[in-house]
DNA sequence: TTATAAAATGAACGAATATTCGTTTATTTT
DNA sequence: AAAATAAACGAATATTCGTTCATTTTATAA
C-alpha cells in the first residue's frame, strides 16, 4: 500500500495560495495549479475533493494556524495590557513570515466562499472571553460590548497591517510599519480601553 | 446616430456587482450577466471594452459615489470631534442604502484586482489632510502619524461594520450595529486621540 | 521476490468561457 | 420619407474549464 507524498499535497497547497493571490480566484485552474506544481491535475483529486474542497481546506488551515499562532504564550490570566501587546505581536509576526497565506486569508474572508466554510474557533473565542472579563473584573478594561471592544483593540491592527501591505496607502505612499509606529497606536488603544 | 440606453448599462452595472456579492468574480460571466439584465451577451461589448474594463469601471464609480458621500457636508475647518463623527455616520449611511455596491467595494479591494486599477482620491485626500492638521493646531487631536490616526478613527469603524455585515459574528451571534453601539465606540476613539 | 493496493498519470469528456462577426433593428438627421 | 448610423442581437469561434477514467507506475507487505 503506497502511501500519500505529503510533499505532493504541501505543494499544491503552497501553490494554489500563491497563485490565487497573484491572480484571484479566477486564477486558480486545476491544469495551471497541476503544471505549478509539477503533477498532474488528476492527482490533485487524490488530494481534495474537488476545486472547491482544495478552497474549504486551505483556508481552514490557514485560520487554524493563524488563530494558534495568536495564542501562543497566551493565557487569559495575563493583564490586560500584556495580553492584548502579546496578541498584536504574534499576529504580526504570523503576517510577516506568511504574507501570502495571510493574504490568501482575507481575500477568502471578503468573499462569498466564506459563507460555504464553516469555521471552528472555539477554543479561541474561549480564551478571549475570559480574558476580556478578567480584565474587567481586575477594573483595567472598561466595562463595554465585546463588539466595541474587538472593534478598537483589533480594528486599529489590521489597519495598520493593511497600509503596511499595500503599494499604494491612503495617507503615505512609503509607510512603513515599525515597532515604534506600532507601539504608539497599541498605547493609544489601551488609552482608549482604559476604565473612567 | 442611435443613442445608448442609460437604463441598460445601469442594469448591467447593477446585477454585475449582485452577481460578484453571490457567487465571486467566478460567479461573473459575460452569458449569465446578459441573461440577468435581458440583454444579449454581445450588447454588453457596446457599454464597456470587455470583462476587466466592466469590472474596473464598477470598481472606479462605487469608490467615487462612496468617496463624494463620506465628504457630504464636511468641511475640513469643522471641529474634530464633529468632522469625524459626521464622516461615520455618512459611511455607515452609504453602507446600509448601498449594501450589495459596499460588499462589492470590499471584495474587490481585497483581491489582486486593487493592483490593476489605479485610483483618484485627491480630493478627498486634501480634505482629509486639512482636516486633520486643523484639529491638531487647534489642540484638538493628538500630534501623531497620519497611518495612527486613520487606523484608530477608521479601522474601529469598519471593523464594527464588519460584525454587522458578517452573519457569523466573532463574539456573538446576533451583533446589531445600533446607533448607541456606533456613538460609544466613537467616543472611546475619541478619548484615545486627545492630547495628553 | 512476488503480490497487491493505492498513487500517479495522460488522454478524453462535455460544459462553460470571453469575445467576434455578420446581420437586423431602432432612432435620429436630412 | 429616405438615408445614415450605431445599438442590439444570435450564432459561432476557439479555448479553457473541472472532472473522470482506464492504465501504468511505485512503494510496501507478504
Amino acid at each position: 500500500m503506497r502511501k500519500k507524498d505529503e510533499n505532493k499535497e504541501i505543494a499544491i497547497r503552497e501553490k494554489a495560495m500563491e497563485m490565487i493571490v497573484m491572480d484571484g480566484f479566477d486564477g486558480l485552474s486545476m491544469q495551471k495549479l497541476a503544471k505549478a506544481a509539477n503533477i498532474s491535475a488528476s492527482t490533485i483529486y487524490i488530494y481534495f475533493k474537488n476545486r472547491e474542497d482544495l478552497l474549504n481546506q486551505l483556508f481552514i488551515q490557514v485560520q487554524q494556524t493563524f488563530s494558534d499562532v495568536a495564542l501562543a504564550g497566551f493565557s487569559p490570566e495575563l493583564s490586560f495590557e500584556e495580553g492584548l501587546w502579546l496578541q498584536w505581536k504574534n499576529r504580526l509576526r504570523f503576517i510577516l513570515k506568511y504574507p501570502v497565506h495571510y493574504q490568501f486569508y482575507e481575500q477568502f474572508r471578503n468573499s462569498p466562499l466564506i459563507n460555504h466554510s464553516d469555521i471552528n474557533l472555539s477554543v479561541f473565542k474561549n480564551n478571549m472571553k475570559h480574558f476580556v472579563l478578567n480584565a474587567i473584573r481586575r477594573g483595567e478594561l472598561a466595562r463595554m460590548e465585546p463588539e466595541i471592544f474587538w472593534s478598537l483593540a483589533y480594528g486599529s491592527f489590521y489597519a495598520l497591517v493593511r497600509f503596511h501591505l499595500n503599494e499604494k496607502s491612503m495617507m503615505n505612499e512609503n509607510f512603513k510599519l515599525t515597532d515604534t509606529i506600532m507601539k504608539q497606536t497599541f498605547k493609544l488603544v489601551i488609552k482608549a480601553l482604559q476604565p473612567e
